[in-house]
DNA sequence: AATAAAACTAAAACGTGTTTTAGTTAGCTA
DNA sequence: TAGCTAACTAAAACACGTTTTAGTTTTATT
């Protein structure tokens, strides 16, 4: 590797860095290219030369963190149902840590119409809810007709999907664990072998129990920015 | 009601039927506030005056055509638990005939931020899973532990998921179908009562063998706008 | 008829993401 | 060392959503 290519990808690293603790300072508007590139000293052409666009920057930010995202979810002992809810709880714990940086990516990532962006993320997710139902159908947990990548996009779509919900400030953190684990509870319990179904479902039922109702969303007035003439 | 009132609500109609053609010339991207002014015959203000944001002007657009939505959906015979998957047809026969309008009006509704308008459409959605999952419990399909509330909210997310990615052009609108079937197909199945659940978890698996791969995602190359120099 | 209030307009402006242009720097190669 | 080329820069530009300003019309009230 050349010189060259050594100063380009110092850059990137300049500009992800940049980027990752503009992230971090929660609100998800403090963060233009223009600001970015002002605050990296880089011009503001730079970033699109780099990366592209602002999703694929972000999407390269998330990239570096995202080994460690994987190796703490696939740090637990892999045994039982309860592993799919510790998933939850693990990213939940992640999710809290760093708030704005994690609720700024998810919807970067959301908002991104590049197919190879939402893929990348999606992929390894996907393979790592794959590996669990094979897992758990290997010890007759999961009865056999159950095709494992069908059932891990269905669990996965859930997954992301109250996670979005979380990043668009729709529900809290807590709110998100449960409804998710709920959600994943039901779909396991529906293809669970008798054996383990039973005791399922009872975690169903007490994740039901500690849930809000559906009719108490957070709602606020419609934004009236509207200031009344000062007379 | 004084001709003002009239006047603003003509205004509002011809702005909301002016937007709804925009809407379904395909191209997402083709509807912009001040093209819909210029089409309109109206200063790019007034949307704002009448509406206060893009979004809430799509929503409006929307809302006009959610009772039909909203009929055609109630309009099945509601018996058995054929009447979920009758409602996914349904849907996708309504997104068949209109995909760019519908596909628009959706990201439009994901991109918001405005509770008030997300939960507009969201409450009656559920408050209809809501009816559905509360007849199917007296009927004693669903067992009684389970909350109608908590339940018709997983179903109702994932409906609306595989709704977006299909709106985001990430799965076809058959995929979408078959997807949220199988998801929904799910849910039941774990809190069927032992009669309706062999029957479910069959059609379940005869869904799953019509899925397409997970891995087999469209992607298209990392888009490299640069163009070359012309020599 | 006179006046106040509201609705609407045209036009400019702001801050975005993104692209383009033209010029400069820095590394590579002959 | 000389020259080529990729990488970078500064600055302007574009289109967009949105807001503001200031002026004009329309309606309701007295």
């Amino acid at each position: 590797m050349g010189k060259r290519d050594t100063n380009r990808d110092e850059k990137r690293q300049l500009i992800v860095t940049t980027a990752r603790k503009l992230m971090q300072v929660r609100e998800v508007s403090d963060f233009s290219m223009r600001t970015l590139a002002e605050v990296a000293g880089v011009s503001s052409a730079t970033p699109y030369a780099l990366f592209g666009s602002k999703q694929a920057l972000i999407a390269a930010v998330m990239d570096t963190d995202f080994a460690d995202f994987m190796t703490a979810l696939t740090a637990e002992p892999n045994q039982g149902f309860d592993v799919f809810f510790r998933l939850v709880d693990v990213t939940a714990e992640l999710f809290e840590k760093n708030p704005g940086y994690y609720s700024t990516g998810a919807q970067a990532i959301q908002a991104t119409t590049d197919q190879t962006l939402t893929s990348h993320f999606s992929l390894p997710r996907h393979g790592l809810f794959k590996d669990l139902v094979s897992d758990a159908i290997q010890r007759g947990e999961i009865c056999h007709q159950i095709n494992p990548d069908s059932l891990a996009l269905n669990l996965g779509h859930q997954f992301y999907g109250w996670i979005q919900a979380w990043a668009k400030g729709n529900i809290t953190l807590p709110d998100m664990v449960a409804r998710t684990k709920y959600g994943l509870g039901l779909g396991l319990a529906a293809v669970a072998t008798e054996a383990s179904r039973a005791q399922l479902l009872e975690q169903v039922v007490a994740i039901q129990a500690t849930l809000p109702e559906a009719g108490v969303l957070k709602t606020k007035p419609t934004p009236n920015k509207k200031q009344e003439a000062v007379s």
